[in-house]
DNA sequence: GGTGAAGTTAGACAGAGTCCAATTCTTATC
DNA sequence: GATAAGAATTGGACTCTGTCTAACTTCACC
């Protein structure tokens, strides 16, 4: 099971141990912590920045500190259960689907919109530069307001 | 004229007189330190940050102000001379060429290459969301050295 | 219960970028 | 060329995201 297959709606008494597992299956070792964290991300599954992810735990109960949620969050990416969005000059965004997709990012709002990865193919994707290996493919479609 | 139409190489003492038609062309007012970054960026043609602008006017001999050189990159953005690329969480790049293109972002050395916007074609790009319009498509492939 | 490794923490720190009030420059007009 | 008004520039303080470190806590295992 991995985060994408993670059922929407879970008893309470259960989703603990399904994040557990989740985390586990990625090869993270869970703790209080880490589980608030995967929670705030895949419970919403929405693009969440280091900070609105501190907000999200420390408004539930959980005291974590500022260095944990950005050490978890490092992790998370290592071990591919969150993927990295690189779209707002300001800050990281974390985004729980990992599965191949594009984005749309508003740049007067700061709204970010998936785009799926089926929607779209992209044609004549060059070689890549010489001993370079692919680490990710993201096109942004950067939207604003109509004039 | 424009900035990718100005000559590569131009006598010295018309480099100055062309910049600021291109400036002037664009609707920016000519001073010496929006010269001094104007050349930094178009003599180079590669992708600058803010602090090397500073450090390549700097280095020349105009003495130039952090605060001009935001006020400035950021103006030239809103008039087309540049473009910004969000690639790198920890800094902006600014690209001389405007003309439509992506980019490879190499994550451990953080150099930036382009790939000609025709080389690519993306097929089946989603409606854009109800009410905005365009701001920038970029293709962004990142990549790494091979393991 | 003891031990060592893994994880967490507060707070100091670093670096990119912003803000502001004071100064300097540019430009239009005479 | 002098002048005045608006535009641009400036240093420095400031904010914010993210990193680092050394001490402390938790956990698994014996």
């Amino acid at each position: 099971m991995n985060a994408q297959s993670m059922p929407m709606t879970v008893r309470p008494e259960d989703e603990r141990a399904t994040l557990s597992e989740v985390l586990r299956g990625h090869g993270v070792g869970p703790t209080h912590q880490r589980i608030e964290i995967a929670r705030a991300l895949f419970s919403r599954m929405t693009h969440l920045s280091a900070d609105q992810v501190l907000a999200a735990v420390n408004q539930r109960h959980a005291e974590t500190s500022k260095a944990t949620v950005y050490n978890t969050l490092k992790l998370f990416v290592e071990k591919g259960l969150v993927r990295e969005v690189i779209v707002d000059p300001t800050k990281v965004f974390y985004d729980p689907n990992t599965s191949p997709h594009h984005h749309f990012y508003d740049v007067e709002t700061g709204e970010i919109t998936d785009i799926d990865g089926d929607r779209i193919s992209i044609l004549g994707l060059p070689a890549l530069p010489e001993g370079k290996v692919a680490a990710g493919i993201d096109l942004i479609i950067r939207v604003r307001g109509a004039a």
